[in-house]
DNA sequence: GAAGGGATACTCGGATACGCTATGTCCGAGTCGGACAGG
DNA sequence: CCTGTCCGACTCGGACATAGCGTATCCGAGTATCCCTTC
């Protein structure tokens, strides 16, 4: 178990209730931290997991998920790392999040309930169930506003949070990681 | 275990991902149902799961979270069973959903990983993390959504349903149910 | 016909079970870069 | 100086463990309706 987390990062045991798991603001933060590093030379996982003071092992899994869904490149051997695959302004939160969710086909799955048991009507099967039709219509909304924003956006917002990091880092780097 | 459904409704072991529980479609069409119906005698578990084909017992606790949530009432005995506690004009989809989900807190729960370990912010934290507004945002857009229908757009959303619904119903009591 | 009592048909709430997911850890295999030794 | 070898740092992918949730079932207790008996 990580150290000082025994149970999530939240330090108490939380009830995830339809809910994004936590690793999709790992993987933002994660993003968001090499565009401002940026600097050619990747990052290891092990500096990325002691920035954030994350579990080191499972986030290297979600950031391979990243570079799966082609966000993220990983290199291998000596001085490898992770890095951004794209500019940051081409990376939408959407791409993000579905690609930590590992797929994230529909929030709201219709299984056809109105043409199971008694209640069943066979006649109307070409219209679309309306109950349906709201859900899609309310997880587009949703998809929308997150594929509005890209890391870029996310990165410009706290400016002065970008030079913090870059000299934190370099910092970091220099003293014993 | 239900007959015929041996893994969940769909009838293969479903994957939900950041997905909502199938009980949301299940209440939804019963809300929908008992506004078609609407003729002041509430109807049995067993006749809503009958006419669903939907596992009885699961089924009633979900919809005994309904009554909780004010959107349904149950009158116990003899003749008893389930009615919408209110026009179906004035019942939201977001009600129920946030209903069945027990609670439905927030699609992205942000815990602060910005402060933590070696890269903390600790200057900043009066200004909410960019990455929880842009989140926040896609989830309001969300809610508006399900929030702007009511029952009663889903019951008008296929007219001749209501009769059809109302004619089995009748016909389904007077048989054997 | 009215009152009382039991059967019936429901609901409520708790206890239990199971499969799957998210989270977390560990390990072997592969790959890159640098150090180091031998020519 | 050049080349070959070795080692360390790093990633990849799979296996495994754990807790919590959604789904599902069952049971005891309460309550309202109906019918049947009794007066």
């Amino acid at each position: 178990m990580h150290p000082g987390r025994m149970r999530t990062l939240t330090g108490m045991c939380i009830v995830p209730v339809m809910r994004m798991g936590e690793s999709v603001e790992w993987g933002l933060h994660c993003c968001v931290t090499l565009g401002w590093l940026d600097d050619e030379t990747p990052v290891s996982i092990r500096r990325l997991a002691l920035w954030f003071d994350l579990p080191q092992e499972y986030l290297k899994k979600r950031l391979q998920a990243l570079a799966r869904a082609g966000i993220l490149t990983s290199s291998p051997g000596a001085r490898g790392g992770w890095a951004l695959a794209r500019p940051p302004g081409r990376i939408t939160v959407m791409e993000v999040v579905a690609a930590l969710e590992d797929g994230l086909d529909a929030l709201f799955c219709c299984t056809e309930v109105r043409q199971r048991g008694m209640g069943g009507a066979p006649s109307e099967f070409a219209k679309p169930c309306g109950i349906s039709s709201v859900m899609r219509r309310a997880e587009t909304a949703w998809r929308r506003e997150l594929a509005a924003h890209t890391i870029a956006d996310l990165m410009a917002g706290s400016p002065h949070s970008a030079e913090r990091t870059r000299r934190n880092y370099q910092r970091m780097s220099s003293t014993n990681a």
